[in-house]
DNA sequence: CTGAAAGCGCTTACAG
DNA sequence: CTGAAAGCGCTTACAG
């Protein structure tokens, strides 16, 4: 027999508010917490008129089952972690929303960290999330090459995780991923512009730190090749991926005063600020600068100049990586084969780019 | 003395990943797991020999405390439930964003739930929500009245909670909020209008479901009523809050045969809808009929024709809601004043009005 | 169909 | 400075 004040403390209370617990359920009706336990779960069976009373009590009182408590026996939390860079102004809302709808049909929860494309605080989200522990991650990673430390760290913890958007091809970190194919995509935008007539097209938006912006410009570099047209280095410029970063690049270019008809940004963002320099400098789009982008982001069908852009598949993107971590989570990781996914954009044709 | 086999067992694995407890650490260095425990939380002393092997262990095997054990022994989770319609195309995405800055360097930790505007799954979130347990909740109801209800549930189940954004000022519910003070941000608007010269506003995406979208209304009527202009019922359409639904309405307005020479849309969303009615209607913006919106979400500023439109203070807002909630978390609620603060927006001056 | 016990990994309170 | 015990609310495994 349980002593009444074990019942008593059993009453726990978390900013005042009584927690009801299959113990509470137990004394107030005279039962053994197994009984309880038992028709709550629907494992095990129990009298029909017992049943019927626990059902009343636990409908009145409104009785939850403390999921961390579970958790804590069960040795899984349901909890999945989701780490991105950030995720205003972007299409990571779409790819979220997809990841959410996913997760919640299986009954996982979802846990948003951001990293602010800092590699360190990423780490710190990671090493929260492993202390939970969540019983797996979502994560697309920041732009910095560190990150590719961080994916490591998750495969050295052994816990399953998927990257999303953006990924690594590093030889010896073979992790799962999927992400839009962005050299077919760019290559596509470059080849569209080239059938237009253009041969000077300046690529804004470099950087080699993540494969998905080093990819793009080997698609940028394959369309050219395919035309004959030779690489001017001069036309190929850095930026930071914001609007302000396409702006200052485009204003450089220009400066520079080397030739071009057309540009193509990495993504929609640095295209709005491409085409904000264009504007300052008096240049017409795109009359005398095409301009294409990629991601078709919500705001580019409505921009001044409705961009001409490659559409990134957010929905099925969330909905592979949700699907693909679930699956390790539950199946294991041992003897899957990895997810190694690349879809397809489309082209969106819209008023930003000119035949020559 | 504790038995071998127990401390076999403590080594549980989840997805075959051996966790390393303060046990696993005690029986390693041939320790009390209380001296561990007391090393590791920095609660008690312990000699520094001691100190220096346990932290030695620690780092090289990567030990992580167990949040979930600490959460139920503690009665609390530092886990934020938040609750939003949905977050894509929006400016939630920025109040979101400020939202985990202001819980991060509180080491608190937040869960993402979406309602999709649909009171059922909404209560759905916050059963699961208060089931966990976390130790607040941030939501932004969805626009039907059958949401008060869930704020309701939330009061009768003491649990810290704050409204954002959208908020109830129902007698019998005395709850905390924070939102833009949408009666006077619309009334300015108007006002805006009324200054150059326009007397026929019409007003739409009216919607009585929720508070913002009714004082909105009343802020559009004030504003009127100080100039002395009649409010024309014809001119008070009602629209869902979507692109479709605000250029549908505006179909509707447009083929009522109806006068009017400006339009006070309830959110920047209905006016990109008003916007594309009236391009379709071969209706010239501003020149025929000038346009403004309310929030200032991202896309507004970019525009075909950048919108004239009310600056929503998100990241305030995120800001003083989750700073709330943690004080009444950490502080408790029954002392405490309520928090009902309206925060002023500011009038964004584009190209879609002009003069009379 | 019902029950007593052990355990998840941690923290708290008490005893030396 | 160190330790043994009890407990958070649940689940599992075993015994009747």
């Amino acid at each position: 027999m349980v002593s009444r004040a074990v019942y008593d403390v059993a009453r726990i209370t978390v900013n005042e508010v009584k927690m009801i617990t299959q113990e509470t359920i137990a004394k107030d009706l005279g039962l053994s917490f197994m009984t309880v336990y038992r028709c709550l779960s629907g494992k095990g069976s129990v009298s029909e008129p017992t049943r019927r009373r626990i059902s009343d009590y636990e409908k009145k009182h409104n009785y939850r089952p403390n999921l961390m408590a579970r958790s804590l026996v069960q040795g899984k939390t349901n909890i999945v972690g989701l780490v991105v860079p950030s995720f205003s102004y972007s299409y990571y809302p779409e790819i979220i929303q997809s990841i959410q709808e996913t997760l919640k049909a299986r009954d996982y929860k979802l846990l948003l960290c951001l990293s602010g494309e800092s590699p360190i605080s990423e780490k710190e989200e990671l090493d929260m999330l492993l202390s939970i522990p969540v019983d797996g991650i979502l994560m697309s990673p920041t732009a910095s090459k560190a990150s590719i430390g961080n994916a490591r760290y998750l495969k050295d913890n052994e816990i399953p995780f998927v990257l999303f958007d953006r990924y690594f091809e590093e030889p010896d970190l073979d992790c799962d991923y999927v992400a839009t194919d962005s050299f077919n995509g760019s290559r596509k935008v470059v080849e569209y512009l080239l059938s237009l007539g253009h041969r000077r097209i300046a690529y804004i938006g470099a950087c080699t730190g993540n494969s998905f912006a080093k990819t793009m410009l080997d698609g940028y570099k394959a369309a050219l090749k395919g035309k004959s047209v030779k690489v001017d280095s001069g036309l190929v410029l850095k930026s930071e991926l914001t609007e302000a970063g396409g702006c200052s690049a485009m204003r450089e270019l220009i400066r520079s005063g080397v030739k071009f008809t057309a540009v193509q940004a990495t993504n929609d963002i640095v295209a709005v600020g491409v085409l904000s320099a264009c504007y300052e400098a008096g240049l017409k789009v795109p009359e005398q600068v095409s301009i294409a982008g990629f991601s078709d982001i919500s705001i580019s069908k409505n921009l001044s100049l409705p961009l001409t852009t490659v559409k990134e598949p957010t929905e099925d993107i969330g909905r592979i990586a949700s699907e693909a971590l679930l699956d390790m989570i539950e199946n294991g990781t041992k003897k899957r084969k990895k997810l190694k996914k690349l879809l397809t954009g489309s082209l969106i044709v819209r008023e930003s780019c000119a035949a020559l």
